[in-house]
RNA sequence: GGAGAAAUGGCAGAGUGGUCGAAUGCACCAGUCUUGAAAACUGGCGAGGGUCACACCUCCGGGGGUUCGAAUCCCUCUUUCUCCGCCA
């Protein structure tokens, strides 16, 4: 969430970045304003009036051990009027700061000056690609035909034990899996990311912490028994290790990487573009994240996308990277760059990765901050992508490293395979 | 799951109804002494809000209550420890 202060001091400039995300928010914006001027006016009467009242029960205090209990008496009846001021200010002022939260949950992240204009992911900006799209075998398959030609991949078995969106993987396909996940985590631990091994079920105070809750709960399994949520991404308990923090400067920059599989409902969507790995209740993903210095946070962003594109380069898959516009932009982010690789077999780009800048936006809500150079509290800036979504790499190394003898494996990844040839 | 104990500043640890935002020790910062360091001594040293700066308000695990007044009493939740049970 926004600060108040950024938004009384910013105003006109907030409003036309939020401009960019098709939405006008000069409204949400004065009206919380507003209310944080009638919250402090409130703050101020009930502290006046609260100090009056440690006054007074001071000097009831000594008038008691001074023995005057008559005069300490008749302090005592004065109190009581003070008390129901006290909790009339108090109700007003909750009142007042639930309507000023409310208001502040509705507005998302300030798009940085760089982010495009546009409506919907057509109008991404593509500011880099890499890697030569290979010219495959007549007949060539998307990969779930291949997953089921190769055997390594059973959507049905999922249906059975699960539903839809519960792939079992099997055999080359398991083992296929396996080492990309701990390929990418030796590639960023070698990056200096430190790896986290975090829970994959999280309490309600984390969902709030990351903004899940209380608007999207739709998106995440609700354990009701224990009123635990499922994870949708690792970002939301590793970013939650950092909740009511405060760090010294020295402590900045923290990077750190987790592997964690992924839950979510993605309620009501199924068709040809979510078929396969394309679209999953339950995926694995490894996830990079930082919290940074506000100084420092954009050259991070950059040198993600750095590490990001290396190791693509690296499993030589053809991939882009879209700097997203104000439409597509993610509701916390300030700016994000978004990763595809492309499916030859089903002729389209598919998204393995998204790596983003959030400023101070979760900082705020997550109360982490550092004591800088003059002593004085501030918000960190926290970053994080992925490094990467593994079943839309998998599909993307079936489909593009597919012959017709059988597919074959990425040269970095045959240590980690054992073997060179899935046939 | 059952029984009991506990949760106080960076750490340790006092404090059971009123000059307690909280003794004391350690750690930390500054100074004195010293060629330098250590030791010793002197002073400072929790957080948030608020203010130009003060004042002032809030915070002793979270929430609620009793009281003129709560770290202290009551209720509730969470967590930790000990013992028993179960278990990868």
């Amino acid at each position: 969430m926004l600060q108040v202060a950024f938004l009384r001091d910013h105003k006109q400039d907030v409003i036309s970045r939020l401009a960019k995300r098709n939405i006008d928010a000069a409204d949400d914006i004065n009206k919380a304003i507003d209310l944080d001027e009638d919250r402090r006016t409130i703050q101020t009467k009930l502290d006046n009036t609260k100090a009056e009242s440690n006054t007074l029960s001071k000097e009831i205090g000594s008038l008691f051990k001074a023995g005057q209990v008559q005069k300490a008496n008749v302090l005592k009846a004065k109190t009581t009027e003070l008390k129901e001021t006290t909790k009339s200010l108090e109700q007003e002022l909750n009142l007042k700061v639930e309507a000023l939260n409310e208001l502040l949950y509705k507005i998302p992240n300030v798009p940085n000056t760089i982010v495009p204009s546009g409506n919907t992911d057509e109008d991404n900006e593509e500011t880099f690609r890499e890697g030569e799209i290979p010219q495959l075998y007549d007949g060539a398959l998307p990969h779930w035909e291949l997953a089921k030609k190769y055997d390594i991949i059973d959507f049905e078995l999922g249906n059975k034990i699960t539903g839809a969106g519960f792939p079992v993987y099997k055999g080359k396909g398991a083992r296929l899996q396996r080492a990309l996940i701990t390929y990418f985590l030796d590639k960023n631990t070698e990056a200096g990311y430190t790896e986290y091994q975090v829970p994959h079920l999280v309490n309600e105070a984390s969902g709030f912490g990351t903004g899940q809750l209380p608007d999207k709960e739709g998106q995440m399994y609700h354990v009701t028994a224990d009123n635990l949520y499922l994870i949708p991404t690792a970002e939301v308990p590793a970013t939650n290790i950092f909740r009511d923090t405060l760090l010294n400067e020295s402590d900045l920059p923290i990077s750190i990487t987790g592997y964690t599989p992924c839950f979510r409902r993605e309620a009501g969507s199924y068709g040809a573009h979510v078929r396969g790995l394309n679209r999953l209740h339950q995926f694995d993903k490894v996830e990079i994240l930082r919290v940074e210095h506000p100084d420092n946070s954009y050259k991070a962003l950059d040198g993600m996308v750095e590490h990001v594109k290396g190791i693509l380069n690296e499993l030589k898959l053809p991939y882009r990277i879209l700097k997203l516009c104000g439409g597509d932009l993610g509701f916390t982010s300030a700016l994000t760059y978004d990763f595809e690789v492309f499916s030859t077999a089903q002729d389209r780009w598919l998204e393995i990765s998204s790596v983003s800048n959030f400023e101070t936006f979760q900082a705020n809500r997550l109360k982490l901050r550092f004591k800088n150079s003059e002593g004085k509290n501030e918000l960190c800036h926290t970053l994080n992508g992925s490094s990467l979504a593994l079943p839309r790499v998998l599909a993307g190394i079936l489909e593009n490293y597919q012959t017709e003898e059988g597919i074959k494996v990425p040269e970095v990844l045959i240590p980690y395979t054992g073997f060179d040839m899935i046939s």
